[in-house]
RNA sequence: GGGGAGAUACCGAAGCGGUCAAACGGGGCAGACUGUAAAUCUGUUGGCUCAGCCUUCGUAGGUUCGAAUCCUGCUCUCCCCA
């Protein structure tokens, strides 16, 4: 079944010493250079970042919404209402839902599974739900996301063989079935959606290269691959990416699910991966972690309590260069909502940093050595 | 002046004869966080030559095999009445 492409993706340079690409995805919202991070705005907002801050000074040109969380709250008639959730949360650059799929997963214990789908209690209010490949397409339709995820079933890193078989060949039917309903259903908002499939098989490399081969077939705009950093060894965790990635067509971009630190992020893309998101940026900042070009920093620790200079002389936001560290600590210990927003904001630009600039090495050819270079320091603890 | 209550670790506050280095909360310190049920969670918080020992429950004595716990003096705090 040929999907006639919606998004165009153009590979500019790859690297001479391994698989790093850069390449532009062109979406109706706006165009995104790769590799990217995506900033993960679950309930439609990245937790305490203006849209303005998100586009102006960290630079996000593509952000993620949450296909279970919108659809619970506030649901997906008020989304509809409101004309897709750009509109709703003032976001006017490329959008990316994710299905559900991994609340599947981490709501495990209030979810039961079957062919048909998965059935699941809200988190909220502990009401029953039932979500399948065809609606969580129907309502990521609704949502009006540029990219949007089909419905799969995320197994945890330690699942044995015959589980993670049995896991990937129900995540496959069920792509059958989103793709069917994604045909037969069209954009609701005068603006073109991508349908990505998702690769699974857990820690198996058999399982992951059965499964990247199935979704070729379907002639996506983009493949992601999911199931990984959920519990698996990180040298795992790079070793199916480098499975998977040889599998998928060099002509689309790849899209690794929930990755990682800094270190993951350009380990992966020195293995071919062109798009990543993660809560780490967003979540570690609001509990006081900074990531930085010089290594990572506890704010809460005591001696930031008087070091009364800039959060981050290179960091890329403004946030770097108005306030201190004695300042921000003062905020984060205190609780005070102004100091997650700025160890956000401060995150989040820098990981927008870290991918536009493995880019650019990229593009001259210079990744491999700034790589090995940035990898030391990124992991340091200050 | 008379009557009453109380003083516990950084703070608040339990304990009222042995199982108390002392519950619980706050604060402090540290750790975790990877397609967000997370502005959350966990550990730790007298000292040391650390599976043991030493010092500690206002202070000075006393009773007892044994006291944060019982008795006496002292110091201080709070409340009520004049």
């Amino acid at each position: 079944m040929p999907q006639n492409i919606i998004m165009e993706f153009e590979l500019k340079a790859t690297s001479s010493e391994s698989r790093a690409r850069a390449g532009i995805l062109s979406t109706d919202h706006g165009k995104i250079e790769t590799p990217i991070f995506m900033p993960v705005g679950t309930a439609g907002t990245v937790k305490g970042v203006h849209s303005k801050d998100l586009k102006e000074d960290i630079q996000a040109q593509i952000i993620l919404g949450n296909t279970y969380h919108l659809y619970l709250r506030p649901g997906i008639s008020v989304i509809e209402a409101a004309g897709g959730l750009h509109k709703f949360n003032a976001w006017d650059g490329p959008i990316l839902t994710d299905s559900g799929g991994f609340q599947v997963f981490s709501l495990g214990d209030i979810r039961k599974l079957s062919e048909e789908g998965a059935k699941f209690q809200s988190h909220i209010d502990g009401s029953y739900h039932m979500f399948t490949p065809e609606n969580v397409i129907d309502i990521q339709r609704s949502i009006g996301a540029d990219i949007v995820m089909a419905f799969d079933e995320c197994t945890p890193g330690d699942a044995d063989y015959a589980y993670a078989k049995k896991s990937m060949e129900l995540t496959q039917r069920w792509l059958h079935r989103c793709f069917d309903q994604f045909h037969k259903t069209e954009a609701k908002y005068g603006y073109e959606q991508a349908l990505f499939p998702i690769v699974q098989g857990n820690t198996y490399p058999d399982l992951r290269k059965l499964a990247a081969n199935h979704v070729k077939e379907f002639n996506a705009d983009g493949y992601a691959i999911g199931g990984l950093s959920v519990g698996e060894a990180e040298e795992v965790m790079y070793e199916m990416v480098e499975v998977v990635t040889a599998e998928l067509p060099v002509d689309k971009p790849r899209y690794l699910m929930g990755v990682g630190t800094p270190k993951n992020i350009l380990e992966n893309i020195d293995r071919g991966i062109d798009m990543f998101d993660c809560v780490m940026p967003t979540r570690n900042g609001r509990n006081g972690m900074l990531f930085t070009s010089e290594g990572i920093l506890n704010m809460r620790n005591q001696k930031w309590q008087n070091d009364h200079s800039l959060i981050d002389i290179n960091g890329a936001s403004y946030v770097d260069h108005t306030y201190t560290k004695a300042y921000l600590r003062h905020l984060i210990v205190s609780g005070e909502m102004l100091g997650a927003q700025i160890a956000t904001q401060h995150n989040l630009a820098f990981y927008i940093w870290l991918v536009k600039e493995a880019r650019r090495r990229i593009l001259d050819d210079s990744f491999a050595a700034w790589k090995k270079e940035m990898l030391i320091k990124l992991t340091r603890r200050l």
